[in-house]
DNA sequence: ACCTGAACACCGTTCAAGT
DNA sequence: ACCTGAACACCGTTCAAGT
């Protein structure tokens, strides 16, 4: 690749990153070209489609996804893990509004450059997924592609603004419904009659 | 209304109403009022923003749906009667897909055609909430923006094609996440180093 | 090799002109 | 009252012409 093209890309990235978290993964390809002062077909050159500019912009986060599902695979505690791993996943869209919609499109779609990526991310959480139902902890009439709409919907979720607020709640809610045997709040109602405490 | 406008209406939204089941809520308004045999203009008189194109289409929906809440929030069991209304509230906005993603906006936008739709919706679902809540079988530390918050990332997982064959399986682990004190299927992994049977 | 921007076929939105 | 469609300012995508 030559020296000026290289440049180039860089800065359409750098640029592209700002625009998106800005706006969105909607955001209009030819005003990321006007900003990054380059042709529009400089850019249609390096990222033929949309998913290969967010491909472009999320791959540094998915590979460090996939080793870090790794070591905390070899870490202690499963349940732990998985919620950790889970928290990051969610992380990594966060910002990126609408990017999620494509990469559960990407996912049906072998021809979809953010196909790879999303493949990788289920397969690193059904990894973890896996060694916290053998131990126990875990519902266990989940699997992958579960695990993947659930950390989709999370991410959607903390992506609309109205509902930023809620996230990490609803996320605690939705843990605890893949993982109930894991140490947590006794959040629960208690028996019907009874008089819980009222939390938060 | 005059009778020609009023037939322009109803034939604008019974079009509408396929084109949107066919392309989701994002379809061309241009594309509406060429399929209706209308000018454009005419569109935007009627319905001046795309959410209030929406609105005319869900409103019968959404009323229904407030209906239900008031019948179910008498009727026997207050979890089955949750569990049965969230069901209907996400089976609404089915098949229109993208109309959750304007209601979430919509919903801290009082300006919003759907804003009112949305209020009530979440007026709706506390009610049964709150009851469930009362009888000791819901979580305590959700809320009515929790609970409608829930309904949208469901109802937006449903409207993600390849993630549709997961929607009916996960809107059960997430009823589950509300309702624990529900009588349900024993889901759970069991205990550390116990050997539940698989079920599904 | 790579870059550029005009060209094409679309959009959403507005509004003067018509009936 | 209501309807129409041209006009405007945008898009995404392609591709001949340049360096």
């Amino acid at each position: 690749m030559r020296a000026d093209a290289r440049k180039n890309r860089d800065h359409l990235l750098a640029i592209a990153r700002s625009t998106v978290l800005e706006q969105g993964a909607q955001a209009s390809l030819r005003d990321i070209a006007r900003r990054a002062e380059v042709g529009l077909g400089t850019l249609y050159r390096h990222f033929p489609t949309r998913e290969a500019l967010l491909e472009a912009l999320l791959r540094a986060d998915f590979d460090t996804l996939a080793c870090r599902a790794d070591e905390l695979a070899q870490a202690g505690d499963p349940a732990r893990s998985l919620v950790t791993w889970l928290h990051e996943a969610i992380a990594v869209t966060h910002g990126f509004s609408g990017a999620i919609a494509l990469m559960v499109a990407a996912i049906a779609d072998e021809g979809s450059a953010l196909h790879a990526s999303c493949v990788t991310l289920r397969a690193a959480g059904t990894r973890l997924l896996r060694r916290a139902q053998e131990d126990g902890v875990a519902r266990r009439d989940i699997d992958g592609n579960d695990l993947f709409a659930l950390i989709s919907a999370l991410a959607w979720l903390a992506d609309q603004p109205p509902l930023v607020p809620r996230a990490d709640h609803l996320f605690d809610v939705i843990a605890d419904a893949i993982l109930p045997g894991r140490p947590g709040t006794p959040h629960a109602g208690g028996a019907p009659g009874g008089s819980a405490v009222q939390p938060r």
